[in-house]
DNA sequence: TCAAAAGTGTTTGTGGTACACCCATGG
DNA sequence: CCATGGGTGTACCACAAACACTTTTGA
């Protein structure tokens, strides 16, 4: 194929998201060098010519402290002036974490941390939709799929598991439903172990890896 | 940005369905240059440097014949070794066309048809698991949007409606209940026109642009 | 009057939601 | 013994699924 079209860059941008403090928290990273240097932007990089999209995000995820995450592809953003220097097309990753980490400024960035997704600074580029975007999706998928067990870490007890639903959510959540809801759907189990701390102890539970981890939709015709 | 890292080239493809013949059919063209001359692909070409990914898709669109349409990003495919001669990133869209519409073959392509779905000819790429994956998408929004009168013209019977259904989800429905859903959820209204053929007249409907398109998910979690 | 397709209701089961009290532990 | 968080059951309503016959037209 000869170059009869110039060819834009291609970047892959993650969206890394945690659980913190009772608060759905998101990285960012702080940009060194112009464009919007200073401000703070998800992580991202240049694709690779020999590596795969999912790897060069994985490579990011890395560069961040990052590893070992669930991870999906969300969105690629092409807006020929999302990037004021040239054309830069963005294949956007969104990952859950399942602990506050500690996180490293890798590659461009000055510095690393996390940030509340419902009091964000100013964003570099197009990042502000991205991340609405991605908040979109997360709720929608966690509300059919099991993927939310993916901000956890291995063990839990269902009050932390409620608190999370209700933070990603934004929403509270009747104790007693989500309780009978949750251990009908056999996607966790009892690990035998207690957590104990002020009041009664309460049962660890873990994330069963051979779950059925979707529901059917409710359909809209039958 | 200085070049820094070589450029892929980047693509859009687009799968373009319509119900012909009660199958459920995808718009392929036969290529005329290598690679895979003379396979059949979906249509696709490269994004220009001050073009959205979206009007990319619609000029491609447009260069098989097809506007006014129903369409959205489907997913991003990167592998770096999906085309033969270079690093090629595509972006995929799904369309959705109401009518079996003479088709062109625009551009670089040799030949433009419409194939069922469930009979496809060897596709050039990876052109295979890109349709594999519109099929599922496909199939998954048609359970909770109502996306599938995009794939209909613009007034319908309700057994014509039925059809499409059973066609797309490649399975069988009760049309007592299919019937009470459809009306139920007020995204259809009564033409005040008859269909008249062998049987009795049935009644044609229109969709309701003012309805409200999606249903609320079955939650795996209160 | 027959063939062909359109149209129509009821019953039964399952899942969703709302709601208030007792239990086990540590200090 | 008290404060703190953990744990439990029931009643009502809405929606999903199964199921068979009558109506209207054209030939």
């Amino acid at each position: 194929m000869p170059k009869r079209f110039p060819h834009p860059s291609v970047t892959v941008d993650v969206a890394i998201f945690t659980l913190r403090d009772d608060d759905l928290q998101v990285l960012l990273v702080k940009r060194k060098a112009a464009p919007y240097a200073g401000r703070w932007a998800i992580p991202g990089g240049f694709v690779r010519m020999d590596e795969p999209l999912e790897a060069a995000a994985r490579r990011e995820l890395e560069e961040s402290g990052v590893r070992d995450v669930y991870m999906e592809q969300l969105y690629t953003f092409g807006d020929p002036k999302r990037d004021p220097r040239e054309r830069v097309i963005t294949v956007v990753y969104f990952a859950l974490v399942p602990a506050p980490l500690a996180v490293r400024a890798g590659g461009d960035a000055a510095d690393a941390c996390w940030w509340s997704m419902y009091d964000l600074p100013a964003l570099a580029f197009d990042h502000a939709d991205i991340l609405d975007y991605a908040l979109t999706r997360l709720r929608y998928k966690l509300e059919y799929t099991a993927v939310g067990f993916h901000l956890l870490p291995e063990t839990f007890t269902l009050s932390e598991l409620q608190k999370a639903y209700e933070v990603v959510l934004g929403a509270g959540l009747d104790k007693r439903n989500f309780r009978r809801k949750i251990l009908d759907a056999q996607v966790i189990e009892e690990t035998g172990e207690y957590r104990t701390g002020e009041g009664r102890p309460a049962m660890l539970y873990r994330y069963r890896s051979d779950a059925v981890a979707e529901v059917r939709a409710r359909r809209l015709f039958p």
